[in-house]
DNA sequence: TTTAATGT
C-alpha cells in the first residue's frame, strides 16, 4: 500500500498553529505592556496625558517615561511639548548635589549638553530639580537633567521670574493644598510670527512657556500661566494668570482629555485665583537676584 | 538648610 500523501492543507496546519501561537504570545505581550505602560502615565498624571486637537505632521510625539515625570517629545521641533508629574508635601526637603546635564539617547536627534553653547539661552528645565528631587528622590533628579527635558530660555526669565514661579509652588502653594498635578511646556510661534523657525542647533526656540497647577480631587483646581521669553523678571507672578483654554489655542494640545466635558469647561474655561493665596507670594524677591 | 546657570 502506497503511503498516504500529506495534503497541502494538513502540511499548512502546522504552520498555522505555530503562528497563531506566535500571535498570541505577541498580543499578550504587547497587553501587559500596554497595561503597564498606562498604569505608569496613570501614576505621573491626571485625567490622561496630553492629547492633540487636531493630528498634523508638527502634532507628531511620543511619550518618554522617566523616574518621576514623562515627556512628550517631538521629532519635529526637536524638543519637548510638555512634561507631567506630581508633587507632594514632604517634610525633609534636603537634597543632593546638581547632577550634570545628559544626552538622551531616546531622542534620536543629537541634543548633547554643549548644544547651547555660547546661543546665549540657557538649558531651563521643564520638570524641575528641585520640585522632583524633593518629592521623587535622587533618580527622578538625575532624570531631571536629561537634555529632552530642556528648553532654550533667556536667562532672565530662567533664572528669575520661572525660578520664582518653581520656588512659590513648591515652597507655598503644594504645603497649602497638599498635593499638585503639573504640566509644563514650550509655545512656539505660529508659522506667520516673527522668529517663526528660529533653533540653537536643532532645537526650535520657543517664543514663551506655560505651567498648569491642577489640585486633583471631586471638585478639581486650577491655575495656570503664560511666561514670555522677554522679561525684566521681577514682574508679579500674577500677571501672566491665564485660562488652560488659552494655553490649549496656543498650543493646539488638549490637556485632561479624559476629563468630562462639563468638568472641562468649568476647569479650563476660567481664571480662578481665589484659595491660592497667589496676591501675597506673586512679588517675592527671586533666589538668585 | 540655596531650589538657576554660565564661563573661567
Amino acid at each position: 500500500m502506497p503511503p498516504r500523501r500529506r495534503s497541502a492543507v494538513s502540511r499548512l496546519r502546522p504552520l498555522m498553529r505555530r503562528a497563531a501561537i506566535a500571535v498570541l504570545f505577541a498580543a499578550v505581550g504587547s497587553g501587559l505592556w500596554y497595561a503597564e505602560e498606562r498604569e505608569v502615565r496613570d501614576g505621573l498624571s491626571w485625567m490622561g496625558v496630553p492629547d492633540w486637537q487636531r493630528l498634523t505632521p508638527l502634532s507628531l510625539h511620543r511619550v518618554l517615561r522617566n523616574d518621576g515625570y514623562l515627556v512628550g517629545w517631538s521629532d519635529v521641533r526637536v524638543s519637548p511639548l510638555w512634561v507631567s508629574y506630581r508633587l507632594a508635601a514632604v517634610g525633609d526637603a534636603r537634597i543632593g548635589e546638581r547632577p550634570g546635564f545628559r544626552r538622551d539617547w531616546r531622542t534620536l536627534w543629537p541634543v548633547t549638553p554643549d548644544s547651547y553653547l555660547g546661543s546665549g539661552y540657557d538649558r531651563g528645565h521643564l520638570a524641575p530639580n528641585y520640585a522632583i528631587a524633593a518629592v521623587h528622590g535622587r533618580g527622578a533628579q538625575r532624570d531631571t537633567f536629561l537634555m529632552s527635558n530642556m528648553v532654550p530660555q533667556r536667562p532672565s526669565l530662567n533664572r528669575r521670574l520661572w525660578q520664582r514661579l518653581e520656588e512659590v509652588v513648591i515652597d507655598r502653594f503644594v504645603p497649602r493644598v497638599g498635593a499638585l498635578q503639573v504640566i509644563a511646556g514650550p509655545v512656539f510661534a505660529s508659522r506667520f510670527q516673527q522668529g517663526a523657525l528660529h533653533r540653537v542647533g536643532l532645537v526650535e526656540v520657543p517664543v514663551a512657556f506655560y505651567k498648569i497647577l491642577v489640585v486633583p480631587g471631586a471638585r478639581p483646581r486650577a491655575l495656570a500661566f503664560v511666561m514670555p521669553q522677554a522679561v525684566s523678571g521681577d514682574e508679579p507672578l500674577d500677571r501672566f494668570v491665564v485660562s488652560i483654554d488659552r494655553i490649549e489655542a496656543l498650543t493646539g494640545l488638549d490637556f485632561f482629555p479624559h476629563l468630562p466635558a462639563a468638568a472641562a469647561d468649568v476647569l479650563e474655561g476660567r481664571v480662578e485665583t481665589d484659595g491660592w493665596g497667589l496676591e501675597a507670594v506673586a512679588r517675592l524677591p527671586g533666589r538668585f537676584d
